[in-house]
DNA sequence: TTGAAAGCGCTAACAT
DNA sequence: ATGTTAGCGCTTTCAA
């Protein structure tokens, strides 16, 4: 093995060396390493180009050759302030200035500079985005894109950091956030859990898939895995089955908590009795440090001589295992054991055969109304308090 | 069917209506919405609040609270310039000066304004991401984690934004860019692709896990796929397989392409002949539309009289479904069939039963990489340019 | 409808 | 080692 491994590092030593070129033998791109000119040439600035010679002779090199309201004003010859009322809307220009104006920003290549408005408006434009792990855990990057594109209508940025669970990574990035002037900050989390504030955040914030322990009545907006877990149970019940195993997550965890209780409450709202030994954890492990174990414990409860006929599950990778578990034992899925997700995650829910029926986690839905509500709060409105709940609808396939 | 959506809708609309007091039983957090006065408690601005008595009338109620450079000047008793010179760690400060300063900056809550530096400097200290759909795609979500943790040692914040694909999107991006005076770009892909610009970029950029169509010399860093494909089938070969079957990505894909490449250079390195009926297609459909047929073709491939004994695979979830193909004709991964898969995507290669030998992409490597030259030519380093391949490292685990 | 003046917070370029 | 002056690009305020 070890003789294995050093062999392919040699190997791939070899490879790395000259694969560059046969890489480009394939795809026709040159490997040259560019000279300084020619990079020059491509990162040169292309605005101020035309920089024509109606102003006098001040107006000549600028640094960053950057055009500024200045030179769109002597171009046109009005006043900055003209310029600055067409770039931004504002009322009480002519329409003939207007369209002057308006082609001299064109012709000149001007882009206003938000970091000069920032200076006069302490308003930067710009909302931050705090993940502990959000922006790189598979499941949850909806949460982003429903931020991105709720943020982008308001012609707001994203500029997003990530704890990666570090807490003085935290503090560095509260202290960035200020320093740009962040108008708004959403703090996501990777799973639905409380979070607990070092200090209370000085920006107005909304909490993302989580909730805050300390302050009550911070925004925040979260799934609704009560009602999931319910609907996960239903299912299984409106299927005609009995005999109900529940393979979950940690249990500790918020979401188990809810999931468990709802579980629990539908089984009683049908008259349906909960098998304590068919209820079993399919991670082991302390919070953020769990082991999947839900193959084997799957195998466990299924071949035991009074079996669950549906195995409910905490997630999708749980209801995988569970399905490998059910093959290795011969079992047909869903004949012989029907077998019920959550959290939707498609790269594995749609693709596993067959695919899961699985209760989905509004994770995108979760990010539009979480930047809903911080832009909400920015523009002053002030009764966007607590905590809300977004439905977890159930999304049938073949499994169960 | 029908009626059966229909009711999971009523009991869902009920739930949600009621869940969110049940929610908070469990959870001790009251869902009260905030009134106007904690809200407002919530997000004041704590800097400014020491502000105390030593400056004239003049420094009183600034707008945003914001405690600004000259503040602390009054405070001490220097020149603005003096603080400046301490909050950005330049020489000829004398050590009691600057140790007054560093005390009254911690009182005052001094944090400094990036927007205001960058009038001056004409330096954001801010890097763009933009990517096509790498940021809300599992298997690259690595590249933004290796990008923000090379990014950030710079002290560099990183400003991300997606394209979704949509053109007009990437426009309105590069624009915000600007208006932000991003000092450079990143410019992602999800899969090892070919770009082309609308307009060459105005500000410098490095691309990551793409190359420019038209610009050759345009620094970008991408995986070595045809490394990484030589070494999957080496890695069949060594294990003694000479009926070797490859069940690839959409073919028109450059990642396909050079690992096809490499697929056939390796066989024919072992004289070992490639059976064309042995190598098909995973996906069905155009670049961007791709459909996984791969369990079809799997089975298909397998059910034949003479059979490969292993499946190379055009990434793990190709995999997934070769090993559903194999689990549901009765054959044992690996003792039967040997399955290889590519790109090491964890959520899939590491908790499927058995876990897959699998080809990594260096993805965490590419973003480190490719903001390091970022980096380095925002520093004024010239000779940065070309493509840079990094190896894609072989993971043994069970199946094959 | 338009413009002039002032100044936001900061730093470059000089004094001292 | 420290301060002064000026001005970055923009908007606010007020006057015309």
């Amino acid at each position: 093995m070890a003789i294995l491994c050093g062999l392919l590092t040699i190997v791939r030593a070899r490879w790395l060396a000259t694969s560059i070129s046969r890489q480009l033998s394939t795809s026709s791109i040159l490997f040259v390493d560019v000279d300084n000119l020619s990079l020059n040439r491509l990162y040169v600035v292309q605005s101020g180009r035309v920089r024509s010679g109606s102003d006098p002779a001040e107006t000549a090199e600028r640094k960053g050759d950057m055009v500024s309201i200045r030179d769109v004003a002597a171009h046109v010859g009005v006043s900055d302030k003209t310029v600055s009322r067409v770039a931004n809307n504002e009322p009480n220009v002519s329409a003939r200035t207007k369209a002057l104006v308006e082609a001299a920003i064109a012709t000149l290549g001007y882009v206003p500079n938000m970091g000069a408005r920032l200076v006069r408006t302490n308003r930067s434009g710009v909302i931050g985005l705090i993940s502990d792990v959000v922006s790189t855990t598979p499941n949850s990057v909806d949460i982003i894109r429903g931020i991105q594109d709720r943020v982008s209508t308001a012609k707001q940025s994203l500029l997003i950091a990530n704890t990666a669970g570090a807490p003085d990574a935290e503090q560095r990035i509260w202290r960035t956030f200020q320093e740009h002037r962040i108008d708004g900050v959403l703090f996501a989390t990777m799973y639905h859990r409380r979070v607990t504030f070092a200090s209370r955040p000085t920006i107005p914030t909304v909490l993302v898939n989580c909730t805050a322990a300390d302050e009550p009545g911070m925004p925040s907006v979260v799934p609704d895995d009560y009602e999931g877990g319910y609907v996960a149970a239903l299912r299984a019940l409106d299927q005609g089955h009995r005999k109900i195993g529940f393979v979950t997550l940690n249990p500790k965890i918020i979401a188990a908590e809810l999931r468990g209780k709802a579980f629990i409450d539908a089984m009683a709202s049908r008259g349906v009795e909960v098998r304590p030994e068919w209820v079993r954890a399919g991670y082991l492990g302390g919070i953020g440090e769990e082991q999947l174990c839900a193959y084997d414990v799957a195998r466990d409860m299924l071949q035991a001589a009074d079996r669950p006929t549906v195995l409910l599950t905490g997630n999708d990778q749980v209801a995988m295992q569970c399905l490998f578990a059910a093959h290795s034992l011969g079992m047909r899925v869903p004949d012989d054991l029907a077998i019920i997700g959550f959290d939707d995650f498609q790269m594995i829910s749609a693709q596993v055969i067959p695919p899961l029926t699985t209760v989905a986690l509004p994770y995108y839905d979760i990010g539009v109304r979480a930047a809903d509500r911080l832009l909400a709060i920015l523009a002053g409105d002030v009764s966007e308090g607590g905590v809300e709940c977004l439905p977890c609808p159930i999304v049938i396939r073949a499994s169960g």
